[in-house]
DNA sequence: TTATACCCGACTAAAATAATCGTATTAATT
DNA sequence: AATTAATACGATTATTTTAGTCGGGTATAA
């Protein structure tokens, strides 16, 4: 319950990591060795970062991958459903398909929660954990 | 990701409707019924609640289910943790067995976030919810 | 030309969540 | 006393989500 992904986890730990090191390309299997993640895994991660625009590759001996200047300034909100799809504590802040409609009793308290939630990590700059 | 269990939901459902209905009891299959709610399932996390001494319970005809008093001042983070176990948005926040300890380089701040949002629940009584 | 590293889709495995089933017990009603 | 409507509760199954693996491809430095 109220978890995040690994994925997110493992993404935020290679930023950080490739942050520290700056402008060198580093490789999936350097990171994956260092702090024990599925080297695979880790790979596609760090792939859909590069589709995102987040990081930059280099292919070939010595490539590996490196942070973009100013992701850390984007919002976790962002970071998060760039990768992961939208926040919703319940289905029905996300689709609207509940079957319950109108009838459900706890809609508008739940959603503000939600809004709560939303709003920390909006107040949270990828920068905040990964520098 | 980030989302409340099922359990969760029904059970706040629940006891908004029981709370509406003030004394009287309520049966597992009105609510169920009304809310299109699996009826065993619920009647479990019912039966939880009674354990919990959050809900009495009347066996027979005629029985069903009541809110006792003051179960609406506790706090939303008392009410999930005692139905769905401890907080965490990541792991080494609730059985700290992490294989990275201290190698991880993004505890400190992952661990402020999993504050803040327990500090979000603590804000909320469970009467914010079903009153 | 070889070794290293990214790219990418398909697949499998594992874990968490959700739901069901069967049997027992309780108590109001007739 | 019998019936019926309800809770109690453990065991089991099903579903969904998350996590991880595999195989074949492309790029490039040495």
């Amino acid at each position: 319950m109220l978890k995040l992904t690994r994925k997110l986890e493992y993404a935020l730990i290679a930023l950080r990591h490739m942050q520290d090191k700056g402008d060198t390309f580093i490789s999936a299997k350097e990171i994956a060795d260092m702090y024990l993640i599925p080297q695979e895994l880790l790979a596609k991660t760090l792939q859909q970062m590069v589709k995102l625009n987040y990081i930059k590759a280099a292919q070939g001996p010595h490539g590996g991958y490196r942070v973009r200047k100013g992701l850390t300034e984007i919002s976790m909100t962002q970071f998060m459903e760039d990768l992961e799809g939208p926040i919703g504590i319940v289905d029905c802040n996300i689709n609207a398909e509940c079957i319950q409609l109108d009838n459900c009793n706890i809609r508008l308290p739940i959603k503000k929660i939600n809004n709560n939630i939303r709003a920390i990590f909006n107040e949270i700059r990828v920068g905040d954990i990964t520098s």
